[in-house]
DNA sequence: GAGTTGACTAGAATATAGTTCTAGGATGTA
DNA sequence: TACATCCTAGAACTATATTCTAGTCAACTC
C-alpha cells in the first residue's frame, strides 16, 4: 500500500501542464495544439505529461470542466442574489460579459469553438452541472412567471432569449471585432432581455442607479 | 496543352467525396472523421480523395463555405423581400429556423460546432461572404431605423439581439434536447426580437395572418 | 483503328503527432 | 542505508494525414 504523500511540486507541475495547455487551446485551438506544443510551454516531458493526465481528451475536459464550473457558479450566484426579475436578468447578462472580460483565456476555449465531444465520463459531469445550472436556473424563473412578472414560455425559448444574446455577443467580442463598451453593452442587453420576457416591460421595473433612456435609441 | 474535357463520371466522383465527407463531419466532427472514413463512405480510394481535393481542411473549407453561401443567399432573400420592418425579422428568423430543419446536416457542420480554422484562402473568402451579408442587412436595418422603427443600437448589439436567440435556439435543437414545434418557435421568437428591437413594440405592425395573442403567455 | 495525351484511380510509402513503455531519479520512512 | 512510492525522461510504438509511383481509361489525332 501507498506510503502517502505526495511529492512536493507535484501538485505545481500539474497547475503547470494544466495552464500551458489551457493557453494553447486558447490560442490555436485543441486540435491544433500538440502534444509538443504543451511540453515546451509547461517545460515538462511527455513522461511527465502522461503521468498527470491520461490523454489529451482528459486535460482538455478537465479545464473545460474547471471553468465552465466557475462561470456557472458565478452566473448562479449573481442571479440568486436578485430578488427583483429584471435585477436577475441584469445581474445574469453582467456576470456573463464582466466573466468573460476578466477570464478571457478561458472564454476564449469555453465560448468560442467548443471542442466536440469529450470522454464519457467528462460528457456525464457536463451534463451533471448543466442539469443542475438549469435546475436552479429553472426555478428562479418559475417563481418570476407565476408571479406573473416574466411571460410564461417554453424552457428552450427562455434559453434561446436569455442566453443566446449575451452568447452571440461574446462570439463577436472574442473574435476581435469592434464592440461597445461592455458597461453599456449590458444595459443594452439586460434592457432588451426585459422588452422581451416581461410581461409589462413599461412598468418601472427597477431601472436601477443611474438612470439610462429606456426607450429612446441612440444609447451610442 | 490540354487536350480538354473531362472525364465522364468526374464530377459525380467529386461530388459522392463531397457528400461523404460531409455526412462524416455531421456526424462525427471534423477531427474525429479520419480520411479512412471518407474513403469507405464515397468508396474512392485514397489518391482519388486527394486528386479531388487538396486536403482535409481544403475539404472541409470548401463544404462549409457551399453551406454557408446557400444559407446566407436564403437569409438576404427573405429579407429583402420585406418592406415591413416586423416581417423582416419574422422573415430572417423563420428562414433560419427553416434552412436548419430541412438541411439538418448541414446545419449540424455549420451551427452546431463550427471547426476552428480553415486554410487562409478559404477564410478570406468566409470574410468575404460575411461581409457581403452585414453589408446588405446593415441596409435593411438601417432604413427602418431612421424611419423611427427599429430602435437606433450599435451593429454589435443588433447581431447579438437578432442572431442570438435563433442560433442559441438552433444549438439546442440540434443537440436533441426538447423543443418546441417549429413554427411556434418562430412565432415565438420574432414576437422577442420585435420586443426587443422596436422603437413602440405595442403598435399593430403586421402581426400577420393567424393572430397570436401578443401580450399574454401561456403561448405553450 | 493504333497511338498519344492527360485526367483520374489505386494503393504503397512517408511523415507527423498522440500514446505507451521502460528505466531511472527523487523524496520520505524505518 | 534500504525501501517504497511518486514522478520524470525520452525512446518506441501506433494511428492517421499526406505524398508518391504506377498505372487505367476516355477522347482525340492521324
Amino acid at each position: 500500500m501507498r506510503r502517502r504523500g505526495l511529492h512536493p511540486g507535484t501538485a505545481e507541475r500539474r497547475r503547470e501542464i494544466f495552464c500551458a495547455a489551457l493557453e494553447c487551446f486558447a490560442e490555436i485551438g485543441f486540435s491544433q495544439t500538440t502534444m509538443a506544443d504543451i511540453r515546451r510551454r509547461a517545460k515538462a516531458s511527455t513522461g511527465s505529461i502522461y503521468h498527470q493526465f491520461e490523454s489529451k481528451e482528459h486535460l482538455a475536459a478537465e479545464i473545460f470542466l474547471e471553468g465552465i464550473a466557475d462561470y456557472q457558479a458565478g452566473w448562479i450566484a449573481a442571479l440568486e442574489r436578485e430578488t427583483d426579475a429584471r435585477g436577475g436578468l441584469r445581474a445574469v447578462i453582467g456576470h456573463h460579459l464582466r466573466w468573460v472580460r476578466s477570464n478571457e483565456t478561458w472564454a476564449r476555449y469555453l465560448f468560442q469553438r467548443r471542442h466536440s465531444a469529450f470522454t464519457a465520463a467528462a460528457e456525464r459531469k457536463l451534463a451533471e452541472l448543466n442539469a443542475e445550472f438549469l435546475r436552479r436556473a429553472s426555478l428562479w424563473f418559475a417563481t418570476h412567471m407565476e408571479a406573473g412578472r416574466l411571460r410564461r414560455l417554453p424552457p428552450d425559448i427562455y434559453i434561446a432569449l436569455v442566453a443566446g444574446p449575451y452568447t452571440e455577443h461574446t462570439r463577436h467580442y472574442l473574435s476581435g471585432r469592434d464592440c461597445t463598451n461592455t458597461e453599456e453593452v449590458i444595459e443594452m442587453l439586460a434592457d432588451a432581455a426585459w422588452r422581451s420576457l416581461a410581461v409589462r416591460p413599461d412598468q418601472p421595473g427597477s431601472a436601477r442607479e443611474r438612470g439610462q433612456p429606456r426607450t429612446s435609441g441612440g444609447a451610442r
